[in-house]
DNA sequence: CGTTTTTTTGAGAGCGGTCAATGATGGTGG
DNA sequence: CCACCATCATTGACCGCTCTCAAAAAAACG
């Protein structure tokens, strides 16, 4: 009900470009291809064996885990630039999600792997990448810990405004429930927040997407 | 007021064993030393520079951040055989504290990048060291979003008693406070959660920090 | 312009937090 | 060995935040 391709692995609406070199960072270029998907779709599912290592080129990316009772916990949103998918395991443990409509850069594991072994220096970055990884988790992890609505929104905001913004002025590209699934809130209380930040100044809300700073101190 | 020895970096208690080599994992063994620290010493600080990475021999540490308003998050335990303090940045992003008497291997970054470079398997190895710190993180994550106490405290003791059990029963290394801290509770929803736990069937208590599991899946 | 999806708003209830006091535990010194 | 004290854990009463259920409003889409 979440969403409608979770079961069954679609053939993506995908442009699947012949593609030779890919930019994981600026500074390490691999064989790989760019694949589009769309609003919605699975780019790979929880338990699906790990062959690629991606990278954001447009739109924007959840990666989220489907609890027992129905619920869905999101432990990341990644944005154009972002590498994900580099957890070294054979399998993977979670799944990612198009946000958006959106254009993913795909490096073969075994590519990296070939990189790795003529250029040491590549080990170091992909082990920085995951690094980093792992403490943009764990500031999420702190965020989680009993922390107020409020606390958890306005940082939340904050954070993306810190990578997706121009000026004062950010557009989420994701709805209220992904908004409420990444901070452990329901929807409403997500939404109340909204318009309970806007009441007091703080933001300003060009419909539910676009968001305005206006008292940053207050977040 | 949470700990005696935040703010100045006490001289350890600690026996500096001459130190060869020490294992960091069972196949990866490092030039470096085991140091030993007492009950809530600080093994680094948040904001230090991270110069070594960590090995737990005997005793259990404490990862945590301490938020402004005075408020503590324990992001993660670490028990004998768990490697830590392997975010590859200039400085750690949290501090680390003995939960109990414990004896650490230490070995130093620089020495790591020696290995690396003379054996590049080794970057692998840290790769998935730290891969694997970043699921753990992730499956704590999960459980801090929207559970109860019951199911989080549940949680905790499974995944507890999957690291440290003897057949039955778990020695709880922690206090409640580094419970209720890790779970994002109260100390006083999680000493109930745990009374409550216990009338139901589902566990038995000899002491506060040994647990006995009667019915494993009422967790 | 009608239909579907998303977002907002409202009223009520429950879970966990807060404040406060009692009870258990463990270490220390007489 | 026991009395003492400090720390830690438990229990209780009450309150507030967030969830739940429900419906209206707004936006997106064909």
């Amino acid at each position: 009900m979440l969403t409608m391709n979770s079961a069954v692995r679609p053939v993506p609406a995908s442009t699947r470009s012949p593609g030779r070199l890919v930019a994981l960072t600026p500074s390490l270029e691999l064989p790989g291809f760019i694949m589009s998907f769309d609003r919605d779709e699975e780019i790979y599912g929880d338990g699906e064996s790990a062959d690629f290592i991606y990278r954001v080129v447009s739109g924007a990316v959840r990666i989220c885990r489907l609890i027992d009772d129905g619920r869905r916990q999101i432990s990341a949103f990644y944005l154009p630039g972002d590498v994900f998918g580099l957890e070294m395991d054979d399998t993977h443990s979670a799944s990612a999600e198009a946000v958006t409509t959106c254009a993913i850069a795909l490096v073969k594991r075994v590519a990296v792997q070939r990189a790795v072994a003529q250029d040491p220096s590549t080990a170091g970055k992909l082990w920085s990448l995951t690094s980093e990884q792992l403490r943009f988790t764990q500031d999420h992890l702190v965020m989680l810990g009993r922390r107020s609505a409020t606390e958890k929104v306005g940082r939340f905001l904050l954070s993306m405004a810190g990578r997706a913004s121009s000026g004062d002025t950010v557009s989420l590209a994701m709805s209220r429930l992904d908004i409420a699934d990444y901070l452990g809130l329901t929807i409403e209380t997500v939404s109340r927040t909204f318009t309970h930040l806007e009441r007091q100044g703080a933001i300003g809300l060009n419909g539910a997407r676009e968001v305005v700073f206006r008292n940053r101190a207050a977040l």
